[in-house]
DNA sequence: GAAATATTTTGATCCAGATCAAAAGAACAG
DNA sequence: CTGTTCTTTTGATCTGGATCAAAATATTTC
């Protein structure tokens, strides 16, 4: 659990005591290539960090697979606008390999938020870290041409193509897989 | 400043000493038609709480202004991106007609969170309010024809069309102008 | 309230990227 | 190993929406 009390020490000041009510309001699950944390018309219950492993967000939009987004290990990850609004989720949350998680429900975050103001600091930090990328990104997406898209997800994410296929990465940017395809062939 | 202090109380408790210090710490602000309140490269130095009037924040691209989002009263406005992680702003923020506004900067806002733990509370939730929005939203522009793309702007912003012209709405939509009208000349 | 300016609509053409189809490569199970 | 299945590439064709051009409406301004 060193990597989650890390990441929070990163944003606030975490003394002992704090940080052994942290340990103890998470749990760890270990998950493996094809499991889902999270389906869809479900409530996102939990939240998710991520210690190893890489986990994608995707939902269906005519019958097909949309990847909405890719996780690294050391990241929060959870449907957010589903979390967060407590509205049931259209996003299905799934491991894409072995994996180490430590999951937090929305409820015990929200006690946890009222009983330790340093916690419900970073909470916020968290979420603005999380809208302030978010706010960057989806601007790119409107008017950016497809090749302009991949460079954009590579210059932050230059791995993301070895931990998904071909076709998840193509969905996230919005394209077929074989235009893709063809964009990378030509570099 | 009812509408900001009810903003507030809509998400957290306040009670009248803190109700005092919000209302000293944001500054009127009277602006008019054409008025910018961030431009580009600077950094988003303030948020805006919308009193009455429409905002409107766009970018250039390919000397092309593209509208990213346009904000009615009774939400607080700002560049997201720049203003939270402080990095210079590549938008610039608009106001479409005459407006009030209660700003406060980054440092000001910063300073009432750490010594009011109710403030920073509900900076949490607004942040997260705003991050669900985008989240839900955002998955929309990748996939959305041109036509639902305009069906889900309209279905939580109804009198888009009555605040700002055609122009603005088709850049926010990614769309161009043509297109936005030859869409709504068939309803 | 007429002239000037800005906004919206309509028409014609063009292209980035989708879709359909199939081959070529990888990964994987028995 | 070797057949089966999954993933990626390549080719041909099609289309939604862009772009270019101009006309029709609104809105200002003096």
């Amino acid at each position: 659990m060193n990597a989650l009390i890390a990441t929070i020490q990163s944003k606030i000041q975490l003394d002992k005591d704090t940080q052994e009510v942290v340990m103890a309001a998470f749990t760890e699950r270990v998950a493996k290539k094809g499991d889902f944390l999270i389906k869809e018309a479900q409530y996102a219950q939990h939240i998710y960090f991520i210690e190893s492993g890489t986990v994608r967000t995707f939902f269906y939009h005519d019958g097909k697979e949309i990847t909405s987004w890719i996780y690294p290990e050391n990241l929060f990850c959870t449907t957010w606008y589903s979390f967060l609004s407590q509205q049931p989720s259209f996003e299905y949350v799934e491991v894409m390999g072995p994996s180490v998680l430590y999951e937090i429900s929305f409820s015990d975050l929200n006690t946890l938020y009222q009983n330790y103001p340093a916690l419900s600091e970073f909470g916020r930090k968290m979420v603005e870290e999380q809208l302030s990328f978010i706010d960057y990104f989806s601007k790119g997406y409107t008017f950016l041409s497809a090749a302009e898209r991949y460079e954009l997800l590579l210059s932050f994410f230059p791995d993301v193509e070895q931990r998904v296929n071909l076709g998840h990465v193509a969905s996230l940017l919005g394209i077929s897989q074989e235009t893709l395809s063809r964009i990378r062939s030509k570099k």
